[in-house]
DNA sequence: CCGCCAGGTTAAGTATTTGTTAAGAAGACG
DNA sequence: CGTCTTCTTAACAAATACTTAACCTGGCGG
């Protein structure tokens, strides 16, 4: 799994409680999170921030959460970021005023974690699915299948752990290109990932162990490239 | 590419401003809409306009959603219409009255406008790609019959507790093909419904106790799926 | 020749992921 | 209601993958 840059996610309330209560559980799941005790601040920070996700409390002192979307959607670089309100129970008339203003959905109090994070989850997941990655590569005797995660060499079968997979298939996305031992790091273990550089020596040399030589190349110095000779 | 017709969307609802609204929403997409206010007045419509959805209230007064879908699902020519159904939060157990008659998802409300649509595409580009819903799988010794929610292990029948069942049918829907955890729960579990991801292991494992290790592969870091050899 | 550098190879320790079991919760059913 | 099944969670064990470090090899400049 290549990761990637961290979702931000700006929560805005006026109870500080609620705010810790968010942050802690964000922060958990690997979200880049900022916090606004209200509208103004949220409009403020969410211009530098640029946060993909904006949790908003409906009812705060000042400019309320309606009015708050407003203004955060009238901004075009924030073309892409979800918001979503946060009601009590009770003000279920705060629903339609919500969407009117362009809310993606709404969470009502009390707060469940867990359900609330699966509902995060699932909102930045119909956003990335939309990538456009072969699910197929196929190079002379190669065939590599994303979708059953699989590797054909002839008529051989090969099963490859994640990592192993991973590098190959990201290697062979770009044929003949050479990436250096940090691209590589970085695309595929994630830039938040430290780990030794020398690490991707021990990984090529497992795919080469059971795919053969022929399709990593080392270039000396620089990294490694896919050749699809 | 040349453009595609619009798709045709009925839309089916007691309440005249539950269908203003989705009306409204779905045009703004570039469907084409019709709303019917009954389960008779949809029965009709439907076959005449022939549409490639149908969301469907569950409450309504004369015939309701359950009854008109099972009536719609009687229809030849609707067979690759998607039927989704439109519940309060609340009325939990029509979800499964609902699948029960052959509904694809149901919708809680109140309605989400946004999020509604990304579902709506959702169902759409699942179906351009040409996954029809088959109603007995075959693959090897074993025989999963869905109409009667049996499943044959070569002389041997075996019966699948609902979850299970699903499980295994819906990875052998698409054989060789791998799932993650999130992938089974949203699919199977629901949307909306948040269990730890470590649950499906334990189905699987169930699955695997009764027709053997050989029909699911784990594919470490990444899911499962179900191999056709 | 020698020593250095870059990468190759190996093996061991560590970490992560999955398998398995069991217990309790939640439902289904009579 | 009580009973039985199914579902979910938690805990521990087992398997596998990942990372590191150490050593090996070959090329190349001094």
């Amino acid at each position: 799994m290549g990761k990637k840059p961290a979702l931000k996610v700006l929560v805005v309330d006026d109870e500080e409680s609620i705010l810790d209560l968010l942050k802690y559980n964000l922060e958990k799941e690997g979200y880049e999170v900022k916090v606004a005790a209200n509208g103004h601040q949220a409009v403020e920070s969410a211009r530098k921030f640029k946060p993909d996700l904006v949790i908003l409390d409906i009812m705060m002192p000042g400019m309320d959460g309606v009015e708050a979307c407003r203004q955060l959607r009238a901004m075009p670089e924030l073309a892409n970021t979800y918001i979503v309100f946060l009601t009590a129970r009770s003000e279920e008339y705060s629903e339609v005023a919500g969407f009117d203003v362009g809310a993606d959905d709404y969470i009502t109090k009390p707060i469940k974690p867990r359900a609330l994070m699966s509902r995060i989850q699932a909102l930045f997941r119909r956003d990335s699915k939309g990538k456009v990655a072969p699910a197929q590569i196929k190079a002379g005797e190669l065939i590599i299948d994303r979708s059953s995660y699989t590797i054909h060499l002839g008529s051989r079968e090969i099963n490859l752990p994640k990592k192993e997979f991973e590098l190959l298939y990201f290697l062979a996305k770009s044929p003949n290109k050479v990436f250096s031992r940090d691209d590589l790091l970085h695309n595929i273990w994630g830039s938040d990932v430290y780990v030794l550089a020398r690490t991707v020596d021990v990984h090529i040399r497992k795919v080469r162990e059971k795919i053969g030589d022929d399709y990593i190349t080392t270039v000396k110095g620089v990294g490694y490239k896919f050749s699809s000779n």
